[in-house]
RNA sequence: GGAGGCGUGCCCGAGUGGCUAAAGGGGGCAGACUGUAAAUCUGUUGGCUUAAGGCCUACGGUGGUUCGAAUCCAUCCGCCUCCA
């Protein structure tokens, strides 16, 4: 994306507050000066670490916030290791309520690797990324290794925790091999002698044991920088495939566009803050535009999800985007591409509600009338709002079909 | 090892024999309005049906008591708490 000879053209100082721009928790800030000095003099870039969960290759919006914190490491020169959790994954993730994710086989790990890297492709530059697995270092370690991993801290540290801690005090169970977890975590720090490791703010106690624990094996500690956790499109929740308040960096232009466009309006901000590169005091600017009057809120809006479709996809798939949400809502026409639906004719007539399901429109009759009775549905572009109503379904007929707000589908009988 | 508690629809959570497809909230969907799939308000939210009635499925699993069970009993499974 932008030009990774940009460090040299920095002083020290205006590197590390390029660095630190957005981030939260920064531990400790002399320590990153002074490693970012040391890289300077030495010529040698730092390494910086973040873990992703093998089990789950669909990356969206919310991990960009930290992948596209990585970038700027890689725009000042720096060395970024993604790093998949193979081995950690296997023994399941903390914060998972449910049983024991089954553990991934080598195939899958490396089929979901390959999807990782497609992704993160998008913003990261490919030839500087490094992508490790944890099983190359966790993997070998042993039961013994293990022993000795966990004789390197203490339960009562493990149990500062913040929701360790909760739960043990609201009597929730805690799994023994949840109690591994952060130090598995904090051993990749050791044995990639990390400089920085990031992650969100959730992340905070896990980065820190990677910390502790590099001093236990006589290394120094690494930087903890941790990045605020963006909320999904309900504004409330953080954003996560699981809630569906998520936007994929995979997904259509025209999705990213809506899903965008409908996160309210106060949210909109932090979306700016964290998932584009303008600086705070621009973003300051266009607030004070909209709050004045001047910007209209939804031509905020509208940028936004320009420029993040430009980051994942490229701007003329952004202003496609925009042109085709501005016919189909604020115009309230139909979409340029509609799927088209073949059913199988019949003699005479067709429940309007059955060709809405049939189409797939509606996963129920009884779902088809209650859209009928709540208006709608449209056929050809008229508001069909009897329940009984039936259309021709002989050959060669054709109809428009409109179902809710989003809905498209045009459907012939053949 | 012992004692006790819990398991309800997408989620949370009422409900202790019929009036319960099951209160209430959240979420979802639809409509109005609008500046957008913002905000707000309203409606709706198991399935099938010849749409009027009616039928089927549902309150962890399985059996049972009863004219009738989410509600009572037995048993199994899962989860939790306390004592050791």
């Amino acid at each position: 994306m932008t030009t990774s000879d940009s460090a040299a053209a920095l002083s020290l100082d205006e590197e590390l507050e390029f660095l630190r721009k957005g981030c939260v928790d920064l531990i400790e800030p002399a320590d990153l000066k002074a490693k970012l000095k040391r890289a300077r003099e030495q010529g040698k870039p730092l390494l910086v670490k973040v873990g992703f969960d093998p089990t789950a290759p669909d990356i969206h919006l919310g991990h960009t916030v930290v992948i596209r914190k990585m970038r700027h490491f890689q725009q000042m020169g720096h060395r970024v290791v993604f790093l998949i959790g193979d081995f950690t994954g296997m023994i399941g993730d903390p914060s998972g309520k449910k049983a024991t994710r089954p553990a991934l086989t080598r195939d899958e790990v490396m089929a979901n690797a390959e999807t990782y890297r497609r992704q993160i492709y998008k913003l990261l530059d490919p030839v500087t990324t490094e992508v490790r697995f944890n099983s190359e270092w966790l993997g070998t370690l042993g039961a013994e290794g293990m022993v000795r991993l966990c004789g390197k801290y203490t339960l009562a540290r493990i149990m500062e925790r913040d929701d360790f801690r909760k739960r043990w005090e609201s009597h929730q169970p805690i799994s023994m091999h949840e109690l591994l977890y952060p130090l598995a975590q904090g051993y990749d720090s050791v044995a990639l002698q990390c400089d920085v490791e990031m992650g969100g703010t959730d992340q905070l106690f896990n980065l820190l044991v990677g910390r502790d624990l590099m001093r236990e094996y006589g290394q120094e500690p690494q930087v903890v920088l941790t990045m605020p956790l963006l909320e999904g499109l309900d504004g409330i929740e953080k954003m996560s495939k699981s809630l569906g308040n998520y936007i994929g960096i995979d997904e259509a232009p025209d999705a990213i566009f809506g899903k965008v466009m409908s996160i309210s309006d106060d949210l909109m901000w932090k979306y700016y803050l964290l998932s584009t590169d303008r600086t705070p005091g621009q973003i300051e600017e266009l607030r004070a535009e909209v709050a004045n009057g001047k910007l209209h809120p939804m031509d905020a809006k509208r940028s936004l999800a320009k420029s993040i479709i430009a980051d994942f996809h490229d701007a003329e798939a952004a202003e496609r985007a925009e042109a085709e949400f501005r016919r189909i809502f604020s115009e309230r026409q139909a979409p340029t591409d509609i799927e088209t639906v073949t059913l199988e004719a019949g003699e005479g007539v067709m429940a309007v509600a059955k060709i809405v399901v049939a189409a797939g429109l509606a996963p129920s009759n009884s779902e088809a009338r209650r859209l009928l009775e709540q208006g709608g549905v449209y056929v050809d572009d008229a508001k069909v709002a009897d329940v009984k109503s039936a259309l021709a379904c002989t050959a060669g007929k054709s109809y428009l079909f409109k179902v809710g707000k989003r809905r498209f589908a045009r459907i012939s009988f053949a």
